[in-house]
DNA sequence: CAATACTATATGATTAGTCTTATAGTGGAG
DNA sequence: CTCCACTATAAGACTAATCATATAGTATTG
């Protein structure tokens, strides 16, 4: 469901095509929601014969035939629906890399050391894309959506990818945590 | 692939049924990995044509039938390769309560306080729900897996349990932040 | 002895997401 | 003039997950 209410979000701002849609997926909002191309167009359809959207013009300005859709009346209840109702099960996401924190135990002191500066490498490797990228993104998203820069739709995204800043310290500081701790008891 | 591999792991801990496995999924891991029972089943039969695991043994001790899974050598080897080779592609999963909030600037300010609100009142739900409950599940755990309580495979469950209530307490902050950033933008 | 709760496994229908491949046009580099 | 990159849409096959429902046994309670 996420999927098309993060569309209807997109095409709240501007009209677009699916196209515009993936590129600003990929920019602004990777990090929590990595986009299939092919399920872009499948939501598209799907909202389109749900009135949730509708067929803004089909152009072909110097390139290949472009699609823009617009939200309709219909599609902005349903988007400011999903927005003032969080539910809890939104709240509970699938995080493989939490089950594999879970299960390291199960290795060895050697290999659960590797296993911590590996979850450490990635993590500060995501962290260094958000903290160089994310900005730049912002800034992408707001010529490619056509917004001015401070408009005030602009100010939660740049939350949302605070959030992913945040998170990644944090994350670093209990990996560090554990790992003082392993270290602690082989010494005991 | 996730769920497979964690089914792995609890049956590298002792064999156990399906049934085991569920109960051992909502105790210990369902604020990270909400399991399907159907879904489990499923993963059961392909790890088993897999040769990943191996039928220990029905049983029918006062009760209906019961399917005993034991982990095999391949199958260990699998669960050994997933833990120390964390991919970066098991750090980004979808979290729709961020793309909620990435979407929130849509709202108007009286809205968007209301949705601010609403994440934080469920967060602390959450954060509630781990605290109070996360010693007690991991204490069942424990029982249910028949494992001794400072058995060194359960530390990591605890770190796990620890790391989903410093994100709780990590996101209200910055709720409570954005909260306090739209109010100084009003009064401005 | 009927209702309810718990243990235990399984199928069927559907939805969401992934991965691959096809098609078709434009523009630039070598 | 061919290869490559980019714009743009879409179908096909497949996997993973969800939701409902079926079946069947035990144990407890009223």
């Amino acid at each position: 469901m996420s999927l098309e209410n993060g569309i209807l979000g997109y095409l709240s701002i501007r009209p677009m095509s699916g196209y515009d849609i993936k590129k600003l997926f990929n920019l602004s909002a990777a990090y929590f929601w990595p986009a299939d191309q092919a399920q872009i167009y499948r939501s598209l359809k799907k909202l389109l014969s749900d009135g949730q959207i509708e067929l803004h013009g089909i152009s072909r300005g110097d390139g290949p035939e472009r699609k823009e859709y617009a939200i309709t009346e219909k599609g902005q209840g349903t988007l400011h629906d999903w927005l003032i109702h969080p539910s809890q099960t939104d709240f509970i996401s699938r995080l493989s890399y939490i089950m594999q924190l879970f299960f390291s135990g199960l290795l060895s002191g050697e290999d659960q050391l590797r296993f911590l500066d590996e979850q450490l490498r990635i993590n500060q490797g995501i962290l260094q894309q958000l903290e160089f990228n994310c900005w730049d993104n912002i800034k992408a998203y707001t010529e490619t959506a056509k917004l001015s820069e401070d408009d005030i739709r602009l100010t939660s995204s740049v939350w949302a990818c605070k959030w992913g800043m945040l998170r990644c310290k944090a994350y670093t500081e209990l990996l560090e945590e554990m790992k003082a701790d392993i270290r602690k008891k082989r010494l005991m």
